[in-house]
DNA sequence: GATGAATGAGCTTTCATTCAT
DNA sequence: GATGAATGAAAGCTCATTCAT
């Protein structure tokens, strides 16, 4: 009843009576951390951006390192999801990475605010909250490093490839290069050409054939 | 062979007579944003960890936020000269990118706090200190795009390649790996793969010949 | 004996329709406050531990102190009639000072939590709600300095001792024995020996007959 | 060099290059304090009666409930310092007892404010903060009990008087007095009855030589 | 130049109280 | 009457920066 109207408005999947309040704040949170950063951000600013009074945060969070927390999990939760439920539509790994690397782009392009928090707030918070270190993040790469061990099996993909720094290597790739979409304006171009150079890049290489290395 | 022209000073290249003193902040600075983070290093930690009084930072630089930019703009002067003379005895475009990747890894490898912070902390400057950017950033990445151009003029590395995306990508896979060596404790030999592994992956890409993508 | 006219309600004498909830915000009020003493009680906690939500405390009391005010009125007024009944069955004033002696102690040993918040909360308001000022409390005092006026009168007690400065005197060793008995865990025999000393010291004296004081 | 001037000023015996400040914030806490009460003394308030910054106050003290404990204790050093001083020059135990009734109510009159946070918060302290629990009020207390066993040792004090209790009785009577002399505005005539007073209650007893208790 | 005590703006968080339901 | 989610003022404390010595 009380979230009928929500539909695909927002990120995450927020359940129970406090449904709206939480999601708005959440919201909020983004947007803020990505004006801001975690640590240049106000909780009161949050709170205006959520339309709720400054206490109302800590009804719906413990504190504020709580709501970045929130963040990364329904954040990444919700890519997780969306990704998965369309690799299932591509017929072979190799296919797969493609269309990976294309989400990627295209999911923080659409979530700007978003992609900025993940690429700058994660990397701090992977250093300093080793505690709680996001499990989704790493569920995130490990999609990349399955579909490799699959194509490894399938024989479309060389053995020698290590699946667990190719992982890091690619997400790096595509963390970069949406930082830099995000902080420079290039428009939507530069992400289809960063979405295809990487797909040569990381399935062909660079080295023309027939050159030794 | 590798810290002969450093002297027994360190990092950077203080002139001037108040060397001293300046290279032990920023050498403190080092390794308290390394340990801290920015926001969580105080400024009368590092002054404890050079040994001077906390006024006398104010002496030698702005304010905090200078001290990360002049071990940014430092460090990375350093590097980039250290990486131009080694890849000097590179005959090819091809071989200096991979001397490339591995003086990277090795360069952090040696010098772990300034990874740490080169890491971490150059991503929430680069958001932030827009006003500044990092000049020798750029530069760094640039000499990666410069040997992709190169190899491209000699026919070695594929024309279809962007330069402008590639030294972005391999600088963020090196990045996510050593970010990832850092903060695990891998030791050694996982430098060493990863060199491994991302000089296979750019150049030569992990699809089976043969296989169409 | 000591319960028979308090029904299996609790202390004071709650009348009217809210009888119930009143009562049992007031019994909530002082086991919280005798734990946490009054500032750092939480009035949601004394809702919780009330069975009653935070708001229906405000339909009962006007706010927080008043439930502290509260709590002394009816308490005092439980006790004061409680001893006078009892005094009423002892013959002279010096065998009543002595039941006083006996029936302030016995009271608050069995009502703990009340010897702490009347203690230690009556003390910070007797300074800070001099609006207020317990009314009850002076009139407990009272009952002293009433017996003493009548011991004088008729010839028990020596007339240079001042009534006012004898029920404070008395009173403040009272509070003072029964502080250290809630505070330590000494057990009921404490009791004893404290009435039967604080009976022997205000009544006799400390100093040997004969002595030249 | 620094505290040449202080001389009388001030309670307490602040050592060290800071004490000109760490005493100045130490008095104005005991104001502060017994104006408001310790929860109800803004750290502010106590910066500005002290002349000093706010922040200033967390460099002496670690925070608001230092500044308590430690006007207990400077506090209650000195007192007793002054106390046993004058104790020494009185011929026996009674009349070092009579000697320290007057002492107390004297010493609490010329320090209206410290008497005020002594009687009220010392209670409050007892109470919340056992772990740290006053050791020199203890110390006080034992004052009163040793000469009590001086005196049944030269047989002048009833043997039958528990020095533990009487101790605590005769604390806890000089309190309510000087709480009562602070609060309502007696004058200096009151001190002196109540001393008077205190002295024939505690030595003599109220009950007339003669009849029977 | 070097010091480090002092500053005070500004932050997160708490919690008594209100009021729409 | 009863509820409890929401409010927002207020306070303790931190720490980058200054400046008298």
């Amino acid at each position: 009843m009380k979230n009928e109207a929500r539909g695909a408005r927002s990120l995450g999947d927020p359940e129970g009576p406090h449904a709206d309040k939480y999601q708005r704040i959440l919201d909020a949170g983004i947007k803020v951390f990505a004006r801001k950063g975690f640590h240049n951000a106000r909780v009161s600013e949050i709170a205006a951006e959520a339309g709720v009074a400054d206490g109302t945060i800590y009804i719906y969070f413990k504190n504020k390192d709580e709501i970045l927390i929130k963040v990364f999990e329904e954040s990444l939760g919700w890519i997780i999801s969306r990704v998965k439920k369309e690799l299932d539509q591509e017929p072979d790994p190799v296919r797969k990475i493609k269309r990976f690397i294309w989400m990627h782009l295209e999911l923080l392009e659409e979530n700007q605010a978003l992609a900025e928090v993940l690429q700058v707030e994660l990397r701090q918070s992977n250093k300093f909250m080793k505690e709680y270190l996001p499990a989704r993040w790493l569920e995130y790469l490990d999609i990349i490093s399955e579909l490799v061990k699959e194509g490894q099996r399938q024989g479309m993909i060389t053995p020698e490839i290590s699946p667990g720094i190719f992982k890091r290597a690619l997400f790096g790739a595509l963390d970069e290069l949406s930082l830099n979409w995000v902080l420079t304006n290039k428009g939507k171009s530069y992400i289809k050409s960063s979405a295809e150079q990487l797909c040569a890049i990381f399935l062909k290489g660079i080295v023309k054939p027939g050159i030794e290395v």
